[in-house]
DNA sequence: TGAATGTATCGACAACTATCGAATCAACGG
DNA sequence: CCGTTGATTCGATAGTTGTCGATACATTCA
């Protein structure tokens, strides 16, 4: 970019990029969060959990809906815990799992980035 | 909560699973779409696109920002474009990018999974 | 205690991905 | 025409990830 010594050049090629919107050190850390949900695996397993009427769901529940083997669902699971995306608690024998609405929350508002685009 | 720990436990795992929330087809373009977000390199061009005065953003300043190689951003720029999050417009030599808003619109609709669970 | 059941972890493998250098294509200017 | 510049594509490689069977852990029940 900045050719030498452009004459001509100036209005061409763009428009002043606006300013940092999104440092490396959050789009590292977002982008962890996104990539739990770049699975259909983890989308569904999410869905159902958020979606249950009681709020929370057994992890028994959760393989036949999706297909996957125990451990492979097990897996998927943590990577959604980890994420931040769901939260888990023993009950018994049984685990129960359950959305966390801000984190959903605060994905939706990084999406709405094209928002913060002034004039 | 209430009562903890019944005796005879059968059927109390859990309470019955929400209606279906999400296909196997719906998550599987959802997922492709959340995963165009999962690279920082990726969310940080997104960010730079959409929060750009004009609009749009010529390729050309878009490689100094996330410190990659030409090629590599090329490439991230493709995936989001397939991913339908950007649309790339040619302005003689140069290529501008622009954001779609109503492709982040309808994922941030589908982080409101959680406002679907009724009662 | 031992058996049974629900979860999590481990080990391994196949598939995918990010990255870069080099080559190729496209468009403009002299 | 060529030469330059921007963008895409290609080939190769290192790292990551989804998947499952086998295993280990935890809890409840007999």
């Amino acid at each position: 970019m900045t050719t030498s010594l452009p004459l001509l050049v100036d209005d061409l090629c763009c428009a002043p990029l606006g300013l940092d919107p999104l440092d490396a050190a959050s789009s590292a850390q977002l982008a962890q969060a996104f990539k739990a949900l770049s699975d259909p695996v983890r989308l569904r397993l999410l869905s159902i959990i958020a979606a249950a009427p009681s709020g929370e769901v057994c992890a028994c529940d959760l393989t036949a809906p999706v297909g996957k083997s125990q451990p492979t669902v097990s897996h998927h699971l943590k990577v959604l815990r980890e994420a931040g995306l769901v939260t888990s608690r023993k009950h018994g024998t049984w685990v129960h799992y359950r959305a966390v609405p801000e984190q959903l929350a605060a994905l939706r508002q990084v999406l709405a980035m094209e928002m913060r685009a002034g004039t």
